[in-house]
RNA sequence: GCUGCUGUAGCUCAGUGGUAGAGCACUUCCUUGGUAAGGAAGAGGUCAUGGGUUCGAGCCCCAUCAGCAGCUCCA
């Protein structure tokens, strides 16, 4: 996942990433004064700031931070003046030489010979650096030493591992303040803290790492968002189809994920005296049932659709929380076509990838993968035919595309979403890929109607990616704040006093005859507690009744995360809610259909 | 997997080698309250697990498991 918040980009006469730049180098050589011998590797300014790599004996911990921006201070106040020098690339090795700085040597030598080379630097203190950098340290600007981390010299994980210091800078105090604000709150809404707050999910030292159990809060949004995605699919004419999650060896072996893939399968386990494996994948099986018996041109395009189980071994520090797990649920879908069908085919992906992000308030972004320059199969044609059809499919729904020059599958172009989140963050979920190599694996062929033998085109499609990176990613885009038509409970019913529970008690029923998921507090205890649970809770809707309400037949509405009050009749409050749940409003305010997609 | 850090009650955390703590949540009783925490009492912990050092370990050492910040790799 990146992120990409808004930032103020410039501030004349430097952009900011000039001055995060400059702060890095400051912070490098703060690092140099307080840690003598440190081994300097890169340090660029990033999307939300900076960061320097240090080869150091000793670890750094949060403390040295502190000590670190102290010193930073003091040497920027004492010499401020940063000044380029061009050496000759021998003078420069014999400097970094005469330094013991072996990671700056290295990089020099990655120099190309026609490029010049120079130091940047400020005091006593220099950089081999092509800049470019900020004139003095003695602009005005603000800084923040973030966390330190581990990193690979080069992010080659066979070489040192390093110590890597981030941070951040900004010309303004109050755009630092905001970041760290936002920081903030990208805290506030991880779905792990909430996953534990909302009684969510929960993983277990004693089933093993990246097993995701979903509680029965979070079981019902799942169920609502399959029973919509199902009515989506269906409607455009998927079939469900359900396939074993254990299946010999072999057809792996044929498939080529025991070639390519087979460190991110399990080991096989025998059954019968033969290997079996865990699949990592549901496309092998669904091409087994397409292989059933001979098939006709007159069937294609066929659009089968599961919400099949993988498990896949992922190393155990690449594991975080829901989004990055060992066992999850594909909303995978396979379409088998002909070629001249697969610009519609696609199209008709499009169309529902767009419809379903939108649902859930996701701008997003497409991106065209097309051929990678070395390794591939196929030949160019069939390349550009398909291409061709991904570019149809998206002018065909006037969806722009941007362009991700050899980012292709091997197997064929795909298109990618990038979907956007309430933080600005982006999230990659969705695709879209045409594969030449399965139908050629599993000789896969239909009759056409000249009665030759041809070979389909299949497409691999998911749009929510996995159930658990997608509903992982949900909790955060709505700060566990779900919209009402998948909430967990989305009524509240609390009595004034305990003399109003009975017509509390015939609320809830009426409400749960309608299919909503209520919570009736009916427990004895204090109505300004139970408001304060609901609201932490975050039910979607309070209705609190008392005298009042009960001689009028009325509700007092609270919606969370709101103070206002507002009394409605209670026929026109379950209009009110049956017409958010139809339409899976974002909002729960009234007329909210047309909020759709903002 | 790698580097660094962490693991004490359901949650958030205090506890620097000598009798396991707090707040919230939970249970019971009291409280009948008009929009974000009423009161009292109670229960709850083999201090992640296994070894070691020590007269004595939640605390020191080692290993394992799990988690966190990243790197690397991905739906």
């Amino acid at each position: 996942m990146s992120v990409s918040k808004a930032a103020p980009e410039t501030q004349e006469p430097y952009p900011l990433s000039t001055l995060r730049h400059s702060v890095a180098h400051l912070m490098a050589s703060a690092v140099g004064k307080l840690f003598p011998g440190v081994q300097y590797g890169f340090g660029p300014s990033i999307e939300h700031g900076f960061y320097y790599d240090f080869d150091l004996p000793e670890p750094l911990t949060d403390k040295d931070l502190k000590r670190i921006e102290k010193e930073m201070r003091r040497i920027a106040r004492q010499s401020p003046e940063i000044k380029r020098e061009d050496v000759s690339r021998e003078a420069a090795r014999e400097r970094l030489l005469g330094w013991g700085q072996e990671y700056k040597l290295e990089a020099l030598d990655g120099i190309p010979e026609d490029e010049a080379i120079s130091f940047y630097g400020h005091a006593d203190w220099a950089d081999l650096c092509e800049g470019p950098h900020i004139d003095s340290l003695d602009r005005p600007f603000h800084f923040k030493l973030l966390n330190i981390a581990g990193a690979y010299w080069r992010g080659d994980e066979k070489r040192p591992m390093m110590q890597r210091i981030y941070g951040t800078a900004f010309w303004t105090e109050s755009e630092l303040a905001e970041h760290l604000e936002w920081l903030k709150e990208v805290k506030l809404r991880d779905h792990r803290r909430i996953g534990t707050d909302l009684d969510l999910y929960s993983t277990h030292e004693e089933a093993g790492a990246g097993f995701i159990f979903w509680h029965p809060s979070l079981g019902i949004v799942r169920h609502e968002i399959e029973n919509f995605w199902w009515e989506e699919h269906i409607r455009r004419g998927y079939e469900p189809v359900y396939t074993p999650h254990v299946l010999r060896e072999e057809l792996f072996e044929k498939s080529g994920h025991l070639e390519h893939y087979a460190e991110m399968m399990y080991a096989p386990m025998t059954i019968d005296g033969m290997p079996y494996r865990v699949k990592p994948m549901n496309c092998p099986g669904h091409i087994l049932m397409y292989g059933s018996r001979g098939r006709s041109y007159r069937e294609l395009p066929l659009r089968w659709a599961e919400l099949g189980t993988v498990y896949r071994y992922e190393r155990s520090g690449a594991l975080h929380g829901m989004l990055r797990v060992r066992g999850f649920t594909q909303d995978d879908s396979h379409i088998f076509c002909t070629p001249e069908q697969l610009a519609d085919e696609i199209a008709g992906v499009l169309e529902l990838t767009d419809f379903i992000l939108k649902t859930f308030g996701y701008e997003y972004t497409a991106y065209l993968a097309t051929k990678p320059a070395e390794k591939f199969i196929g030949d160019d044609d069939i390349w550009e035919r398909a291409t061709a059809a991904l570019r149809e499919a998206a002018d065909k729904v006037g969806m722009p595309l941007e362009l991700d020059a050899g980012g292709g599958a091997f197997y064929g172009p795909k298109i990618d979403f990038k979907q956007k989140d309430a933080l600005g963050r982006e999230w990659q979920n969705s695709t879209v890929q045409c594969d030449f190599n399965l139908p050629e694996r599993f000789d896969m062929t239909y009759t056409d109607r000249d009665g030759t033998q041809k070979r389909p085109i299949m497409v691999h499609r998911a749009i929510l990616g996995s159930f658990e990176r997608f509903v992982g990613g949900l909790i955060e885009h709505y700060g566990g704040k779900f919209p009402l038509w998948c909430a967990p409970s989305q009524v509240a019913v609390i009595p004034i006093r305990e003399q109003h529970a009975e017509y509390c008690g015939k609320l809830a029923r009426e409400l749960k005859a309608d299919l909503f998921r209520v919570r009736n507090m009916d427990e004895p205890g204090h109505m300004n507690k139970k408001i304060k649970q609901a609201q932490h809770d975050q039910i979607p809707f309070m209705l609190i009744a008392g005298d009042r309400e009960r001689d009028e037949g009325t509700v007092t509405i609270r919606r969370r995360a709101t103070r206002e009050q507002e009394v409605v009749p209670f026929g026109e409050f379950l209009e009110l809610i049956r017409s958010l749940r139809e339409t899976r409003s974002l909002t729960l305010e009234r007329n909210a259909g047309a909020a759709r997609g903002t």
